[in-house]
DNA sequence: AATTATGTTGCGGT
DNA sequence: AACCGCAACATAAT
């Protein structure tokens, strides 16, 4: 279930050991994974990755020898990459909710989904569990249109504060909500919502309209901190996860409220709160989050 | 057995 | 025409 921290330490993984790679074949093992058509990835067979590339959560990947090629990759909530090379090592990464089912050290294993084979004989399994994520063909007006639904991302240096508040004064749902929303703000997912809510005192049921310039100003600071220190940290690990070179990524840690129901607020004392916001586990202080 | 899970999308209603 | 909330997708763990 990753956010933008660990899909972009997978991203940086796989460029750092598939680009300039050749597809030598693409085993499909789950017609859904590709959208039902089976015989589309066989089109990458021969081609050389040029680059992986991310925006939000959605991975995009490159070939040299196609302009008009690509394919898009969403893990959603269970969605793990793993790159096995000869000698069986593992120094690829992936996530899961719990690797004795999904990370057993055997590969390919029930939860494989396609294959990818590489001229100098090292492989590229992507597993998913349940079946939410894909590896698709695509065209690169495809690739342009799925570019462009994702909002800015709160990292940028060219973020537009006073553009990002006027959406925000326009919705009138929660801003845990509007958080969520990855046309609105690409990159958060439940974890560091929670996390950002926490570090800006807002409550998770504010309504987005009701946060000030100010405060909306520091939800983009702080929510573009939280992901820079928890793709510094590998990304946020829960159960037994192990991430490249076979590490589990420690942004856990420093998660202050998520999971954190019952045990005092570092600020204030009073006991985090878990209820339900925006259909999701929800977790926050109901005292110094106003 | 029922509930929960770090994500998105499509639906009916407003 | 947006926007909203929620069911649906599929599987496993508690």
């Amino acid at each position: 279930m990753p956010e933008l921290p660990e899909v972009e330490v997978v991203r940086m993984q796989l460029a750092a050991h598939v680009s300039g790679k050749r597809v030598t074949s693409v085993e499909v093992l789950h017609d859904k994974t590709v959208a039902y058509d089976r015989t589309a990835p066989a089109r990458l067979e021969g081609k050389t990755i040029r680059s992986i590339e991310r925006v939000g959560k959605l991975l995009i990947i490159s070939f040299t020898e196609d302009d008009d090629l690509f394919v898009l990759v969403h893990l959603k909530m269970t969605g793990q990459f793993f790159y096995v090379s000869k000698d069986e090592t593992v120094v690829g990464g992936g996530h899961s909710l719990d690797d004795k089912t999904l990370f057993d050290g055997v590969w390919p294993h029930k939860h494989t989904r396609l294959i990818v084979r590489f001229s100098d004989d090292t492989v590229l399994y992507f597993n998913d569990m349940r079946l939410f994520g894909y590896f698709v063909l695509s065209t690169r007006k495809k690739m342009e249109q799925a570019r462009q639904r994702f909002g800015p991302e709160p990292q940028r240096d060219d973020f537009d504060d006073a553009a990002f508040f006027e959406k925000l004064h326009r919705r009138k749902t929660t801003i845990k909500a509007a958080l969520l929303d990855q046309t609105l703000l690409a990159g958060l997912g439940n974890i560091y919502v929670d996390e950002t809510l926490w570090r800006v005192k807002v409550a998770p049921d504010r309504r987005a309209n009701t946060l000030t310039k100010a405060e909306v100003r520091a939800v983009r600071k702080a929510a573009s901190e939280v992901l820079t220190k928890a793709i510094a940290a590998g990304g946020t690990t829960f159960q037994s996860f192990k991430d490249v070179e076979n590490q589990a990524g420690t942004y856990r840690e420093e998660l202050v409220v998520f999971g954190k129901q019952g045990t005092p607020c570092p600020r204030c004392q009073t006991l985090i709160e878990k209820t339900r916001v925006a259909g999701r586990g929800t977790h926050w202080c109901p005292s110094c989050q106003q």
